[in-house]
RNA sequence: GUGGCUAUAGCUCAGCCGGUAGAGCGCUGGAUUGUGGUUCCAGAUGUCGUGGGUUCGAAUCCCACUAGCCACCCCA
C-alpha cells in the first residue's frame, strides 16, 4: 500500500473542524487590524532563501527541499514565508501603495527534518507581516494581535517571551565580545557549545544542557550591550506592551534561527506540546529587503503561528471543537415519505440548516444513526405526518417529541442553537 | 544527521518460560409492524510490519530492513 510520505499527514474530519476554527478566528482578528491576505507560490528560486534566511542557518544548509528544474535553475519548496512575502512586496512595488502594508498568509511550509511531536516536514503557518515602519508601536501592535488570535481561539496557558537581538551597529560588537568570553571557558562547556562558539556564539546562550547553565549565566547578555537606538526601541516596545497589560517575560538568551531578525524578537510557548513547545515565532527584519538586493528599504515585523502546534494544543484544552454537529436527521418511513423528505430537506438546507437524510434505515436505525452523528434533532416523516401536515420533531438530548408544522420547522430547530 | 522505544482486527491493546490468535471499543444484523442514548444475542475482519535465521514447530528467540512515535539538533 502507498502511504503518506514521512513527515506529512492527512488531516481528517473531525480534526479539520479545529483547523477551520483557528483559521476563521485568525482571519477575523487579522481583518480587524487591517491585514489583507497574500498568496505567494509554494516554490521559489533557491537564492531567495539562501540570501533572505541566511546561508549558514540550519534551514538553508540542511533542511530545504531543493531540486534542479529542467532548465537548470535551482528551485526550493518554501521553508518559511517571510522572504517570499518581501520578494512579492518588492517585485510589485507595494512600497508605492499608501500606508503600511499589512499582509497575512495561511499555507504549508516544507522542511526536511526528522519528524516528532509538533514537527512535520510539511507544516502549516498562519503568518503576518507589517511592512513600512520601524516604530516600536508597530512591534507592540503585532504582538498584541497574535496574542489576541490565541486568546480568541481559547488557548489557555501560553507564555510570551521577548528579546532584542540588536542591529548591525551593536550585534557584531557583542558577538565578538561573547566569542572571546566563551573561548576562555570553552573547555568546561558541552561539545555542542564548543562547536557553536565558532559557528554561532549567540546559540551558546540558548544551550539547554543543565551542566552548562551556571557558566552560561556568567556570560554577558546582549540586552546590556545594545546600542542607544536599539535600547530605546526595546524600552518603548516594553512600555507599549505594559500599557496593554500584556504579560511577557524578557529572555536575553532568546535567539532566533533566522539571520534576518534584528531588534525585537519574540516567541510564544505552550506546555501541551512536548519538546517543540513554540507555537509562535516572530521578530523584526529591517534589513531583509536590502539583503534581497533592494535599494528601497522595507523595515517590518512579522510572526508566524505554527498551525499544527496550535491545533495540537487546542485539541487538548478544547476537545469540544472537534465534535461533529448536525442540526437534523430526517427519518423517512417508506417510499412516498422519502421523496417528500428530500424536498423538505432541501428547503431546510436553503435556510442554512445542516440536514442529513437516513435514506434506507428503519426508524430504529435512523434514530440510532441520529445519536451517533450527534444530531440535535430527528424528524420523523411517515404517511401519518404527511397526511396531517405536521411532523414529529424529536429533541435528541431530552427525548421530547412534538408535532411541528412545516412552516415553523426551521424556527423550532434553530431555537436554542448556540 | 544521531539516539531510545514500538510494530498483533478499523481503533486501543493482551498474548508470561516457543505448541500456528484474543479482549474492549467500533462496525453489521437480530431481540420490537413507527422511536435512539442503557441492556441482551449473533456475525464479519488478521500473510501477527517485511525479509532471513534458529527449531520438529516462531506472534513469541536472533539478525537485517522498513515504518511510526518520542527525544537530541533545530525550529512553527
Amino acid at each position: 500500500m502507498i502511504k503518506a510520505i514521512k513527515g506529512t499527514r492527512d488531516i481528517l474530519p473531525p480534526a479539520t473542524k479545529v483547523w477551520n476554527f483557528v483559521e476563521e478566528v485568525s482571519r477575523r482578528v487579522l481583518h480587524c487590524y487591517n491585514y489583507q491576505e497574500i498568496r505567494t507560490p509554494i516554490f521559489e528560486e533557491t537564492a531567495l532563501f539562501a540570501r533572505g534566511v541566511g546561508e549558514e542557518t540550519d534551514i538553508v544548509s540542511k533542511e530545504m527541499y531543493t531540486w534542479q528544474d529542467r532548465d537548470g535553475s535551482s528551485l526550493t519548496l518554501r521553508p518559511e514565508n517571510t522572504a517570499p512575502v518581501i520578494r512579492a512586496f518588492l517585485e510589485h512595488r507595494l512600497d508605492q501603495r499608501p500606508g503600511l502594508q499589512k499582509l497575512f498568509y495561511i499555507g504549508p511550509m516544507f522542511r526536511r527534518e526528522r519528524p516528532q511531536k509538533g514537527r512535520y516536514r510539511q507544516f502549516f503557518q498562519i503568518g503576518a507581516e507589517a511592512i513600512g515602519s520601524e516604530s516600536p508601536a508597530l512591534d507592540a501592535e503585532v504582538i498584541e494581535m497574535v496574542v489576541e488570535i490565541l486568546t480568541q481561539s481559547g488557548l489557555q496557558g501560553f507564555q510570551l517571551i521577548i528579546n532584542s537581538v540588536g542591529c548591525p551597529q551593536c550585534r557584531p560588537r557583542f558577538v565578538a565580545m561573547l566569542k572571546e568570553k566563551i573561548e576562555q571557558v570553552a573547555s568546561q562547556l558541552c561539545a555542542d557549545c564548543r562547536r557553536r562558539s565558532v559557528t554561532n556564539p549567540l546559540r551558546v546562550l540558548d544551550c539547554k544542557v543543565p551542566a552548562d547553565q551556571p557558566l552560561i549565566e556568567t556570560l554577558p547578555s546582549i540586552l546590556d550591550h545594545l546600542c542607544q537606538d536599539c535600547r530605546s526601541h526595546f524600552t518603548w516596545v516594553r512600555k507599549f506592551l505594559e500599557d496593554r497589560d500584556i504579560r511577557y517575560q524578557v529572555q536575553g538568551r532568546l535567539v532566533r534561527g533566522l539571520d534576518y531578525y534584528m531588534r525585537t524578537t519574540f516567541e510564544i510557548v505552550h506546555g501541551a506540546l512536548g519538546a517543540q513547545n513554540s507555537v509562535v515565532g516572530g521578530g523584526r527584519y529591517d534589513g531583509l529587503a536590502e539583503a534581497l538586493g533592494s535599494k528601497v528599504p522595507a523595515p517590518g515585523i512579522g510572526f508566524s503561528i505554527g498551525e499544527d502546534r496550535l491545533v495540537l494544543s487546542l485539541e487538548e484544552c478544547r476537545p469540544e471543537l472537534a465534535r461533529q454537529t448536525l442540526d437534523l436527521l430526517v427519518a423517512p418511513l417508506g417510499e412516498s415519505a422519502l421523496s417528500h423528505s428530500t424536498l423538505l430537506a432541501r428547503e431546510l438546507r436553503r435556510q442554512g440548516l445542516c440536514v442529513e437524510i437516513a435514506f434506507d434505515a428503519k426508524l430504529k436505525r435512523a434514530l440510532e444513526l441520529a445519536n451517533k452523528l450527534g444530531a440535535r434533532h430527528a424528524l420523523i416523516v411517515g404517511d401519518n405526518e404527511i397526511q396531517a401536515g405536521v411532523y414529529a420533531l424529536k429533541d435528541m438530548a431530552t427525548g421530547q417529541q412534538l408535532n411541528v408544522t412545516r412552516d415553523s420547522l426551521a424556527d423550532k430547530i434553530l431555537y436554542g442553537k448556540h
